[in-house]
DNA sequence: CCCGGAACCTGAAGGC
DNA sequence: TGCCTTCAGGTTCCGG
């Protein structure tokens, strides 16, 4: 499933074989792919249209065009491939980008959840985002003012995207483990310096994760077709039962707020130290 | 404002 | 073998 370091990945390796392009034709085998304008008018004026940029703000990519912006979630399952010339098409492939030189993107999605948008502004679908975890102004100070009203689970906290973009379900679990935090521990409840721990974890397990061209859990493609190896250097996700790295307890498995979390019951323990008091569940 | 839950989807996995 | 149920989770929307 695409976070943001799938996602920064696909932009990376896409950006070289679109920068200059012009969009030749749209083929949407799935017309619920599109979520605005009309599926007519979202082909009509897409064609013709030519790539100056791409960019990623949290889990979104913005395709910028001398006329527009085109926005792509892929949410849980989406993927999308380059391909060269007429490609054979599987049962889930829901739209086609061609485009000037022969090369097409195939926006491949099993669950069908993945949405593309044609727009003028991207404020309304990306507006609400917070910070990006990676850029230089999202210091430990910011995310310890964000996290300092909070009383919801961190888990679910990391999965707001309006308080930092871009993290979803496996990589808050990457990060909690190492932080060494409980994930059902309260925003509000974390030390400075756990805070500091939280920081520094959110922005080397994403790097990680890019430096890695991302996890292929699931349905996750680069662009190329090829898979991420990111997946091989979880800690805790997706790892219940096995051995913690670091400490050899089993991995458990829990539900925080619907949402399957694995975690370290011994590395990440509830019980927290504000001073000389020791506080628990 | 904040929280919880349903809806959107369909493949995979588990139960009987 | 096969049918049925449940689960997975990013985002949006709705109700309390």
């Amino acid at each position: 499933m695409p976070e943001l370091p799938e996602v920064e990945t696909i932009k990376n390796e896409l950006e070289p074989f679109l920068i200059g392009h012009r969009i030749t034709g749209i083929t949407l085998c799935w017309e619920g792919i599109v979520r605005e304008p009309s599926p007519q008018e979202f082909c009509s004026r897409l064609v013709g249209q030519r790539v100056t940029g791409i960019t990623r703000r949290g889990k979104y990519l913005l395709f910028h065009l001398d006329g527009g912006i085109l926005i792509i979630h892929l949410k849980m399952t989406g993927s999308l491939l380059l391909k060269q010339g007429t490609a054979q098409l599987d049962r889930f492939i829901r739209a086609i980008i061609y485009l000037d030189g022969g090369v097409a993107i195939y926006f491949r999605d099993p669950r069908k959840f993945g949405v593309m948008r044609l727009v003028r502004d991207a404020s309304p679908v990306i507006g609400n985002l917070g910070p990006e975890p990676l850029e230089d102004d999202f210091s430990a100070q910011v995310l310890a003012e964000r996290l300092q009203k909070r009383k919801a689970p961190l888990k679910a906290i990391l999965n707001d995207q309006s308080l930092v973009a871009g993290i979803g379900n496996m990589y808050a679990d990457e990060a909690l483990f190492s932080a060494r935090i409980h994930p059902q521990r309260s925003g509000s409840s974390l030390s400075p310096d756990e805070v500091k721990r939280l920081h520094r974890s959110i922005r080397q397990v994403l790097q990680g994760a890019i430096n890695d061209k991302g996890a292929s859990v699931n349905t996750y493609f680069r662009p190329s077709g090829e898979k991420g190896t990111a997946h091989f250097e979880f800690r805790v996700a997706h790892q219940g039962g096995k051995p913690c790295p670091r400490c050899g307890t089993p991995i458990e498995r829990i539900t925080v707020r619907g949402r399957g979390t694995y975690f370290c019951p011994r590395c990440q323990r509830f019980n927290y130290r504000i001073g000389k008091y020791r506080f628990s569940s």
